[in-house]
Formats: C-alpha cells, structure tokens, sequence
DNA sequence: GGCAAATAATTCAACCGTTGAACAAATCGC
DNA sequence: GCGATTTGTTCAACGGTTGAATTATTTGCC
C-alpha cells in the first residue's frame, strides 16, 4: 500500500504467484479452468500464465482427473517436484541438523548430527554446517533438484543482515553467518520464528494467528499475526523467555528478576522434577510420579500467565507448544489453558486453542527449508527470469 | 500477496494512491516532475493520474513555488482542502466528542460534551453522539466539506461490524451502533486502537512500530506494527490492563487476580494517593508531594513490568503514554523505563523510546476522523468512482 | 456408430494503462 | 533577445488482460 509504482510487468509478477499458489493450495490438481473460476481471471490469461510457469519448471500436468460427465478431460496442475528446492539447516545445542523441501512442500532429505555444539565454537560448528549443506545439495541433485536457496535457524537474536547478535546458550556473540557460506545465499533467522513458519505451512486449514512457544534453555517465540511473521520492528520479537511472571523472583540470568526462563525452561522443569532430560521426564510423567507432574504444573502455570497476557494483547487464535514443550504438551497443556480461561477476558466468547506442535523438533528446520520455497511460492517472476547460475 | 487477482484497472488504483500519499507526505507542495521523480513513474503517468485527483476534487493546484535557476515553473500539488472530510466520534465516561478532519488532516471542527455517560444507557447516549454528528456536518457542509463516512471511538471491545461487545466502565454490553446511525456509515473501533491511529499520523518521523497505552479506568493499548494498526485475529487486542503483574496479587473485576488494571488503573492510582482526580493528581505531583510522588512510581513500575514484556515480545520502537497517562508522563516515565531498560534484554543496543502522546485527550477523536480520511487517501479510486449521492 | 451437448484449452482482435520521445510552455541568465 | 533549463502535454508503441470465437476431447443418447 505504500510501496513503489506500480507497472505493466508487476501485473504479470502478481498474477504468476496467484497462479502459483492456486496450485499449491489446491486439495486435488486444479485445471487451467479451475484456476481461472478460483480467481476470476480469464482462461485466456491463465493459460498464458500457466505456460510460463512450466516452461520455467515450477508446474508440471499431471494425467487428467478422471470427472464425472461429458466434457473434454481437464489436464491436471501440479507444482514440480523436479524443479528448485529449499535448504533447512539448524544449528543448536545439541545438534546440527539440514533438510531439502521441494516446491510442493515434501520433505526429500533429512539429516542430523547428534553433537553438543558449545566447545567447538562458530567457526567449527559453522564449517561442520556447511559440511552438512554440500552433503544435502548433493543429494537434492541426484533427486534433480535445485537448491534455489538456504535458510538458517539458530537459538539467538539475529540481525537482517544474519549476524547473530547473541546467542546465550551457544555463547555466540556477534558471529557472522552469511560470510561463512561463501558459495550458497543463505538467509539467517531465529529459531522459534522459522519454525513458527513450519507450523504455519504444516497443514492447510490451520489457524492464521497463533504464538508458537519454542521450549528449550532459553524460551522463544514465533508470532504468526494473519499467517505472517511477525519479526519485530528491528527483528528481535519473540523473546518470551524474559517476560516478568514475577517480577520479584528469582534472579535471571539477563539480569532482570522473575523471568519466566526460570520458572518455565528447561533447566529449572528439570531441576524441579530433578530430572536428569527431557525423556527421563516424560517417561516418569507417564508413570504418574508425583514431582514430576508437580514440577510440569507449576511451570505450565508460569508459561500460562505469560501466554495469557500475550493472548490479552495481541488475540491470537491458538497457543502451539513447541521443542521440549511438544512432548510435554499432556502435561503442561491443563495448565496453560486454565490460566487463559481465568484471564482472558474474550475467552469466553473466542476461546483459544492450546495444542502441541505438529512437526515437534523438525519445526524449524523445515520451517527453515520451506521458507525459501515459499519465497519461490510468492514471487515466481524473480525465479523465472533469475540469471542463469 | 495471498489476495486476488490484479487487472488493468488495479494498476491505475494503485498507482492513484501513490500520487495522493506523495503530494500527503511531500513537505512542500511536490510539481507533477517531482512526484514523478520520487515514485519513479513518468510524468506522462504522473499528469494523467493528477488530472483525474484534480478532477475528483481530492488534488488542488496552488501557485508555483519560487524557485531558484531556470525553467517553467512548477504547479504545486496540495491536499483539497474543500474536498472528502472524516468524521471522529468519541464515547468516553465522562465526555463525548466530535471532530472533523480535512483530507489535508486539519482539524476543522471540534466538539466537546462533557457529562457522566453512565446514567444515560446506550439509547440516551447514541442519540446524543447522533445529535453530535449533526451539528459536525452542517459545520463541515458550511465550510464546503463533503463528509465521507465516520469512525466512532468506543472504550470497550468493539467487534468487526461494529457491535460493541464489552464496555465495562460504561456498562455496556452488545450494542448494536451502527444500527443507531441510519444515515452515515459509522465504523465503530476501540478507543485506543483509534487514538494510536491518531498518533501514527501525528507527526511525520514517529515510529512505525508502538505501543500505545491508553490510561483511563481501563488500560487499553494500541498495537501499531509497520505503520499498520494491528486489531488481533478476532479484534480484541490491545488488553493491556489485564496482563498479570502479579499472578497472585488482588483480585481484579475481571475474576483473575494481579491484573496490570489493579496497580496502574486511573482508580488504583487515584487511591494510592488519595487523590480526587487526574489534575489533583498533577498538582500535587508538581509541587512534590510524597505521597503523590510515591503512588506514582509504584504505577510507574506496575506499568513498566508489563510494558516491558510486551516489548520483549514485540520489538516495538517507542511506547507512548496517552490517556491520563500523558499529563502524568514526568512522572510515570522514568520507572517505565527503568522496567524496560532492566527487563528487556536488546534495549541495551536498542534502546526503546518512552514518550507521552503528542495528541493527549484528543487523541482517539483525531485518530478517529484520521482513519476516514486515510482510507481515502490509500484507495482513492474508491472515492472518485462513488456512486453521486 | 453417429451426433449433440458439454467442458477444456487456445487464438486473436480489442482495450487499457504505462512508457518514452518529441514537443510546447514558461522562466532565468547573460 | 536568445539559449539554457525545467515543466507539463501529446502521441505512437508496448505489454498484459479481456472476451468472444474456435478448436480439442470427452460423455451420453438415439
């Protein structure tokens, strides 16, 4: 609204992506002629359209759909599966991880290295990364597919630019990612906002404003207002872990006093239920130990307050519980949702739904992955007439 | 992105648009060349567009600005000043409000009612704020002004079609306003909302991203995210008052306990300081009354704690006092700060703004009258195709 | 088996908005 | 008074969408 100009070429531009997504969003293959009903441009033009999409390989027609009644058969639209792909690519504590997503969405590679990534620090986590990106780009072109780019996601707070500012649990400080990836474009982002983005695009019909939690050390958010990131006016949102629950608690270790870090994350769940992992504690939670399912009340009552007052200002529909948080979703779930019920004032007539991830700890990285298609998804024209590389 | 199809006619919309906001935000009076040269369109496209603006009575020729060097001199572009007008409207507590903006956004005409609302019910009330809106267009016609629709601002929790749902301090509850207005289309908006609205177009050069806080006996906030109003999933951001200071602190009139409201609402306050209003409450700040000066800063830091979180989540830029809150910045600011600097763990590279609102009282109306007017500018082609009334 | 009805996809002239270059208008400086 | 300079308009060309006509391919009915 208020961008640049807008001009002959930017029609087409647009009207290609909503070509595009017609596909995507489809339920079965749409014909050229159900693309043209679905949105109200002519079937001259969206045969046009279509042709250069699949001149460029994004569409590809599939057989025609056998149909009810007469009729000449439809040819169906699907989004390549042979055409450019997305390279996910995860650095945390305790593991690397890297996935390829085609244009359609599927995952055609998956890859972790198990490994607790302190002591080596960013230059040799970074090297092992990019060891991790070659291995995936090698597989993704035996499949005949072509990385059109990469995405990052990391546990820390990180520039546009992809510097991570701070990564308190890596011990990262003002590490510059891009510059380490000298061959591949790659695109840098928190956490918790990429696999927000994975939850969004996990399955059609989900909900289109929601707060993803992401549990692990420290405590991240992924905003989704009207099925977009929200990622903050400089890029720094979602640092749900140090809102105040009590603002005279226990010291953090920002600083500050009664972060819900330390009520809700990951060490003090532990610490409380003297725990000695995540699995440890879902197994005695199953068994129905008592401190156990005490420690994960008392922290789902912490994280409900602090999810209760971002409901109250932003009213998002749902509440997704992400990383450790998914497995332990049985648990904390009553919790969280009883302290929206009582302070939440339009609960009562728009209730919120409180669910577990769906992709659990894949989030982010396939979130990182389909990020880039998704870039391909929206503006299709940059793709097709990308200089030859 | 995700919307619909862009014909021919969507192009010269757009673009509409993108003159009249470059003639709106223009310092000086912008020539056709300069418009041309700032959207990068050509002054053909430029002169065409004008001519229709001109001619649609939203654009007004005014005379060449001097200029140093050679050349034909230029016709400078203004806002009609005769043209389409917005109509604020305000129900408050203890006032109603009206004003007219031009499309320039020059208050035209300003009306204040100051009375308790309560007694009165809805019925008694609408019918006065109609009566408002009466006397404000024949004001407007007088002055040569066509009125282009109205907003209503309402301290309550307004649904999309403009049922207000929840006015506590008023009483109210489902009232259908819109219904009450048989003549001019009425949009109904919370209060804040509008008056952070209003603050967005205050000055040029404010922040695009804030929050507004909006102290009355509620506290509302408005989200301003990229310069846009963000309304939550369902409409009902923005409430602030009942994010949890205290998880068990005093019981609140929303059933929950420790809510922000019951530190730092105008009635909290008002107590602490045994007070009978906010200009005794200013008075007896200023000439340093203890007391005064105390329950001020335990506000102040109620304040803080939750507006802090918010900037943790959100990354906003500023956060503006507005409502009782804005007389009362000198003194509620610093420990707001403070929460924030202590609490928000990027303030210390960047640093978030804490100001009062530059439009005070006048905020909601303003904004009101504001968002009628903008929604001429941002889709002009609307207005110029109207139907003659 | 043949033919009409129905649906899909393509072709093509027309239309519309922007472009770019040429041109007319108006002023300044020398 | 004349060239330089800048503004604003005119007009043919271009690119993209439209809508109607045409071709392509199937089903169903006689």
């Amino acid at each position: 609204m208020t961008d640049g100009p807008v001009r002959q070429a930017s029609l087409r531009e647009h009207n290609l992506g909503l070509v595009l997504r017609q596909a995507a969003n489809a339920l079965r293959p749409p014909s050229r002629a159900d693309i043209a009903a679905a949105t109200s441009l002519t079937r001259a033009t969206v045969s046009a359209l279509v042709d250069d999409l699949i001149a460029g390989g994004l569409l590809t027609e599939v057989e025609p759909t056998p149909r009810a009644g007469a009729g000449r058969p439809a040819a169906g639209l699907v989004l390549s599966a042979s055409g450019p792909a997305g390279l996910g690519l995860e650095i945390n504590v305790d593991y690397l991880s890297a996935c390829v997503v085609d244009l359609a969405g599927t995952v055609r590679h998956r890859d972790v290295r198990r490994a607790d990534q302190r002591p080596g620090g960013p230059d040799q986590v970074l090297a092992e990364v990019a060891g991790l990106a070659a291995d995936a780009r090698a597989h993704a072109e035996r499949e005949g597919l072509v990385l059109a780019g990469a995405a990052l996601a990391v546990p820390g707070l990180v520039t546009p630019e992809g510097v991570v500012r701070l990564a308190p649990n890596l011990g990262w400080r003002d590490v510059d990612v891009p510059a380490a990836f000298d061959g591949l474009p790659v695109t840098v982002d928190n956490e918790a906002n990429l696999a927000a983005l994975g939850e969004l695009h996990a399955g059609p019909g989900g909900p289109a404003s929601f707060l993803y939690v992401s549990g692990e050390i420290g405590i991240g958010a992924g905003i989704v207002l009207h099925g977009t990131l929200f990622r903050g006016a400089r890029g720094w949102s979602g640092e749900l872990g140090h809102v105040a629950v009590r603002p005279d608690g226990p010291a953090c270790r920002c600083g500050a006093r009664g972060c819900l870090e330390q009520y809700a994350g990951q060490e003090a769940i532990l610490r409380a239920a003297a725990a000695t992992g995540t699995e440890d504690l879902r197994v005695r939670a199953e068994s129905g130990e008592l401190a156990v399912l005490g420690a994960l009340a008392a922290a789902g009552e912490a994280l409900g307050v602090a999810v209760a007052g971002v409901v109250n200002l932003l009213d998002v529909e749902a509440v997704v519980l992400g990383g450790v948080y998914a497995p332990l979703a049985p648990w904390l779930r009553p919790a969280v949702a009883a302290e929206i019920r009582s302070r939440v004032l339009t609960d009562a007539w728009s209730p919120v739904d409180v669910r577990p991830s769906v992709l659990g700890a894949d989030a982010a990285v396939v979130g990182a992955a389909g990020s880039v298609v998704r870039t391909i998804r929206n503006h299709p024209a940059r793709w097709l007439t990308r200089t030859v590389s």
